[in-house]
DNA sequence: GACACTATATCACAATCCGATAGATCGGAG
DNA sequence: CTCCGATCTATCGGATTGTGATATAGTGTC
């Protein structure tokens, strides 16, 4: 078996910014401004994800090697020109599917305590 | 009915520091040094929560009102007079039910993307 | 009388968040 | 062509939060 040259569980917890973008770059390639609406769209505005979080965000991912930039730029005739495109790398996976876990875990323990299960009031 | 006055999706996302606290209290009242032990022992040492970001957390928690701490400090001959016992606020209970959904939710997003199955087998 | 554990607490620095703001480009209406 | 809203990337600066180190003190134990 191949060792991981970094332990994906290093990384943890991601902050709730950084997971939510990590899961917007599963399906494939995005541009920073899809990624905004993505999430705004699927945590229906809960998570407010505005550009100074995003694009700093998106500088740390980079730096530590969980997402990749594709070098191309696409063709202006076919694509916006400004886009930049990104994608998880590897170990952003593994981080990602790491942290899946552990809040999957997380989530199934609170479940469980009687405390939890109840929305609180009936109407 | 009593209409709550804040409104608990306010307060998401929680850090998980914070979440991972009112988890550990949802099964009743506990004192902090209980708390961290709790905290250690569920998430098997991934996340630590040290001293520093538990009692400073915990004052954040009390000051927004999802905590509160009784008042009463237990008898020296039954227990340990340090002690300083905390339980879960009303708003706090909804507040950690609104963040688990919140999580619940991602996590199957998550589950639903191909990408986040497998551990990664290399072909 | 030193060492480990329990228990609470703060300090100072680092990391991260996020509203505001800005500049560039695009697409279409007038 | 010009204006304008939407798209797209980007940074600044203040605020929030995290955390290793450290302090204090009681209890137990060797």
């Amino acid at each position: 078996m191949e060792k991981s040259p970094k332990e994906p569980r290093a990384f943890l917890p991601l902050t709730a910014a950084m997971y939510q973008i990590l899961v917007a770059l599963a399906d494939g390639e995005r541009h920073g401004y899809a990624i905004m609406r993505e999430v705004d769209a699927q945590t229906v505005g809960v998570i407010k994800l505005g550009p100074a979080t995003l694009y700093t965000s998106l500088k740390r991912l980079l730096a530590s090697g969980l997402v990749e930039e594709n070098g191309d730029r696409p063709d202006p005739r076919l694509d916006d020109e400004r886009r930049r495109y990104y994608r998880l790398s590897g170990l952003g996976r593994q981080v990602a599917i790491a942290e899946t876990d552990r809040l999957e875990a997380l989530v199934t323990a609170a479940r469980r305590k009687p405390a939890f299960n109840e929305a609180s009031a009936s109407p």
